[in-house]
DNA sequence: GCAAATTAATGATTTATTCAAG
DNA sequence: CTTGAATAAATCATTAATTTGC
C-alpha cells in the first residue's frame, strides 16, 4: 500500500486544487482513529468543530469531513466485526464451508446466509443490548443512556442545509444557484442569508466529550446548530 | 390531528417556548406540500435556505426543519405507495390474505415477506427509473433530480457540523463543562489509556471520551486490532 | 519501469428505521 | 397514531492500490 514517504504536507485535498473530495493526510487519519479508539463514535457538533480545527493543522478539512469519517468508520468497523463473527461461528459450528450450503428446501425464498440483519445482537463485543422479558431485543432507546443519564438527548447531528456561510468550495460553476423557488422578487439572488450568528468566537471551548450511544454525558441540549438563534 | 385554529402567529415552535420540536403551521405545511408537488424532493442547501426564509413569515422555522420535512415526506409518501401497490397486487393475484401466508417450508429461515428491499423499482408512481439496455435498473444517479437538471451536481448537503462560528453556547445552563478533546495539559482524568499509536501527532492527549456502543469501552472491544494503523 | 485497466478503499449521499413528542 | 428528529444501513462515486501488457 501506500508507501508513505514523508509528506506532511501534500496529503489531503489541501495541497491539491481543492476540488473534489477530501483526501485525509496520514496525520489526520491517525488522529481520527485515535479518537475513535478512545470511544468517540458520533461526535457532537462542538466536538466536530474542535476536531476539525485541530486537524486543520495537517491540511484542509471541514467539519463535514470529520462527521462523515466517523459515520463511515463506525459503520465499516461494525460490518467488519459482524462478518468476522460470522466467520467465527461458521468455523466453530460446522466445517469451513458456508452455512446453509445446501438449501433444505430449494424452492423457497431464503435470504442468503441471512444474519440478524438489522440488529439483534450480533456484535459480540458490542453492547449487550437490552433483552426484554419477552425475548424481544430492544436497542438502546436513544435516551436511556448507559450512564445515569443527564441529558435527555444529546442530539447533535443537524444535517446539512444550513451552512450559513459555509464556503464550501463548490467551485463548481455556481452561479446560478438554484432557480427561484419563490419567484416573487425580480431575482437578485436573494441576499438574505444574514443569519450568521456571529459568535465572538470565544474560544473553542466546549469540548465535550462524547456521547452517544453509550455514551453519556453528552450534554448538548438540542440546539440547532447553526441556526441562528436557538430558542429557549 | 392537531386542530389548528387559524393561527398565523403562534403556529410552529415559534410562538411557544421554542423548546422541543418544530410544529409547523398550516401555511408552512401547505407551502411545503406545494413544493413537493412541484417536484422538489431533496432541496439543495440554497433551496432550503430560501424555503426557510419564506416560511419564516408564518412562524419560527429553521433549515433543518425544512430538510427533515422533505426527508420524511418523501420517505413516507414512498412507503405509502409501496404498501398500496402491494395491496394492489395482493388483491389482484390472489385473495386478500397476506402473501406467503403459509410457509412452504417451516423449518427454513426465510426473510419475512421480503420485498425488493433496497431498490429495484418498486415505486410504481415514482420516477420510471432509467432502464438500461441490459435490463439493469439504475436509480436516479443522484444528480438528476426532478428538474431538467442544470447543475451536474448542485452539491448541497453538507451535514451539520459545519456551522462555522456558531455560538451556540447560549444559555445552556452549564457553561461548558465538557472537557477538552485535545487537552493540552494533563486533565487528571484518566491518564492511562493512552492508546495513542504514536502517530505523528502525539500531542493529543486523550480525553476520555466515551464509549458507547458497547457501553463500556473500558475494555477495548475488539476492533482494536484492525483499527490501529492499517496498512501502509 | 510505466501507463492503461482493474480492483479495493473510502469519502459523500441517500434511503430505511427507529424513537419519541404531541 | 401522526410525524419531527436522529441514527443506521445501503449506495454511489472518486481516489489510491494493484495488476497487467509492453
Amino acid at each position: 500500500m501506500e508507501e508513505e514517504t514523508d509528506n506532511v504536507e501534500m496529503g489531503g485535498s489541501a495541497g491539491t486544487s481543492s476540488n473534489s473530495r477530501w483526501n485525509p493526510t496520514k496525520e489526520q487519519i491517525s488522529t481520527l482513529e485515535s479518537l475513535y479508539m478512545q470511544g468517540i463514535r458520533t461526535p457532537s457538533a462542538d466536538q466536530i468543530q474542535q476536531i476539525t480545527a485541530r486537524l486543520r493543522a495537517y491540511g484542509h478539512i471541514e467539519g463535514k469531513n470529520v462527521f462523515y469519517w466517523f459515520q463511515n468508520h463506525k459503520a465499516r468497523q461494525r460490518q467488519k466485526q459482524k462478518q468476522e463473527s460470522v466467520a467465527y461461528f461458521n468455523h466453530f459450528l460446522h466445517r469451513s464451508p458456508p452455512i446453509f450450503s445446501t438449501p433444505l428446501c430449494p424452492n423457497v425464498i431464503c435470504a442468503p446466509y441471512y444474519m440478524p440483519q438489522s440488529e439483534m445482537g450480533f456484535y459480540p463485543h458490542q453492547h449487550p443490548k437490552v433483552l426484554l422479558s419477552g425475548g424481544v431485543c430492544r436497542r438502546r432507546s436513544r435516551t436511556d443512556d448507559v450512564m445515569p443519564s443527564e441529558k435527555p438527548k444529546y442530539c447533535d447531528v443537524p444535517p446539512l442545509y444550513d451552512q450559513q456561510g459555509i464556503p464550501y468550495d463548490c467551485m463548481s460553476n455556481r452561479n446560478l444557484e438554484t432557480l427561484p423557488l419563490f419567484p416573487m422578487h425580480p431575482t437578485g439572488i436573494l441576499e438574505a442569508k444574514t443569519i450568521d450568528q456571529s459568535s465572538p468566537l470565544s474560544s473553542i471551548a466546549t469540548p465535550d466529550i462524547d456521547e452517544q450511544e453509550g455514551g453519556q454525558l453528552g450534554e448538548q441540549p438540542f440546539f440547532d446548530f447553526f441556526s441562528a438563534q436557538r430558542s429557549s
